[in-house]
DNA sequence: ATTGTATTCATTGTATACAATTTTTCGCCC
DNA sequence: GGGCGAAAAATTGTATACAATGAATACAAT
């Protein structure tokens, strides 16, 4: 037990100087921060499945986690167990967890439920946004307008766009639902937003949805929400059956790590 | 096959011989039990709070869970986390976590969310119920029939009830979402059932919903099941507004510190 | 060769020590 | 008496050692 003078968290002894690790580190030490280690591990490990590093079915223990973010298994066993509450991770007892895979009939049954929440969210908005709101609604909407050509910057807007209307919605218990289901959305693969005729359309019904929530139409605002959600899967299940010939290459190229 | 230490998880050494801490010991070790401390925990505080020997409000910290059920503060912390992404607990940093409370108005948000999801489960379950799911419900509602004037039985029998639509509306993504509003019912306090015109009204409403099924009649079994919930916050609603004149004399419970 | 059994390995569960951080308390000066 | 700051207490975060258990494997007997 050697006395170690550890000053701060960030900068542990890292045998492993892998990329991860250290963006894992980067995490400015300066401001008030002190987030855990566990919260630290909970979103690489997010990140790495939402950027595929890890491939749906692949096989996490503790051990390996801990070595590969520098860390001990305490805070790896609280991420993993969080990831697999909230659906991420699948736990295999006594053979590691396994990242989640969600095929096509789990992805309808998803939007099925986005398809009763969304709206409902939607015409709770429209009943109970104030000014405030819809201005930052329509702040959201007009900057999408201007980058509709990158995608990568439309991502974060979109995210924005349904965290205000939840929010709007004043209802907890809703949030949550929704939130449980948005988690799992990484697992469906690249953002729907990457294709650039959608994301028009995605535009046309957000700002369709800020005009009736404005004009505080529920009903107006609950149905062009569900043509949204109805949109998203359209396109999703379209890209599936374009990529199912395109499959069996993919395999080859996947993971070679570890 | 059992040659080897029988043992399950041997009495450890506990110096603390609360009644708590035997209660959940006392989980027949015969069958291939193996539950983790961790999980005990969790179901011993969730039944502390459903059966209100710990008060919504109470402060609850690591150390004092650890010693109140006779176990080390790792599988308290796992426990609690649970209990925190489930919305059970709510943490403070640094000053204990709080048992949550949920006043008229996050009942009638929860109660709004249950009026979105069951009412689809049910319909979804009328699609794709087969003829043992039918047969199960209707063995459920005949016996309830049976017992309306013992609310102690019919309590698991309603979960039961719920829970087989839950599974045959075979979506993963809406019953994790009920099962999400379902934990936290047990903060509002004892069951409607315990309501002798209550009980016998959800009893018709449950009958109604099981020959909708039967039916294979979607939008009826939607329709009563949506008149189900409605009833139901009804009578909680009611029932809250009767006790508010009592509410003084709970305060006698609080933990005395300091 | 197959099957039953013992051994080893991999993985997870739990306890404990210690570090870090926050809240609280207490003494001090004004 | 009331702020102010430092020490103390309380609480949580992390690492690590060890125990227990499921899975895998080697090996012997038939």
């Amino acid at each position: 037990m050697a006395p170690r003078s550890r000053s701060k968290r960030p900068a542990r002894s890292a045998p492993d100087d892998s990329a991860l690790q250290r963006i894992a580190a980067r995490r400015v030490p300066s401001a008030g921060d002190a987030r855990s280690l566990a919260e630290v591990a909970c979103d690489e490990i997010r990140k790495a499945i939402r950027e595929g590093r890890v491939a749906t079915g692949a096989h996490l223990t503790e051990v390996d986690l801990a070595a590969w973010l520098g860390m001990s298994r305490t805070p790896i066993r609280e991420a993993m167990r969080r990831l697999q509450s909230e659906g991420l991770l699948l736990n295999q007892p006594f053979r590691g967890a396994l990242v989640m895979r969600l095929d096509a009939d789990d992805m309808r049954q998803m939007f099925a439920v986005r398809e009763l929440l969304e709206p409902a969210a939607a015409a709770a908005c429209a009943v109970s946004a104030g000014p405030a709101e819809i201005a930052a609604l329509r702040a959201i909407v007009d900057q999408e307008a201007a980058l509709l050509d990158n995608p990568a910057a439309l991502i974060p807007l979109n995210r924005q766009f349904h965290d205000i209307i939840l929010e709007s919605a004043r209802n907890q218990f809703l949030s949550k639902a929704i939130a449980g289901v948005y988690s799992l959305i990484p697992l469906l693969g690249d953002s729907n937003l990457l294709n650039g005729p959608h994301a028009r359309e995605a535009h046309a019904q957000h700002l369709a949805i800020v005009d009736a929530i404005e004009r505080h139409d529920a009903a107006r605002a609950e149905a062009v929400a569900r043509e949204h959600v109805r949109h998203s899967l359209k396109t999703r299940l379209t890209r599936i059956a374009g990529s199912e010939s395109q499959k069996v290459k993919e395999k080859t190229t996947k993971t070679r790590k570890r």
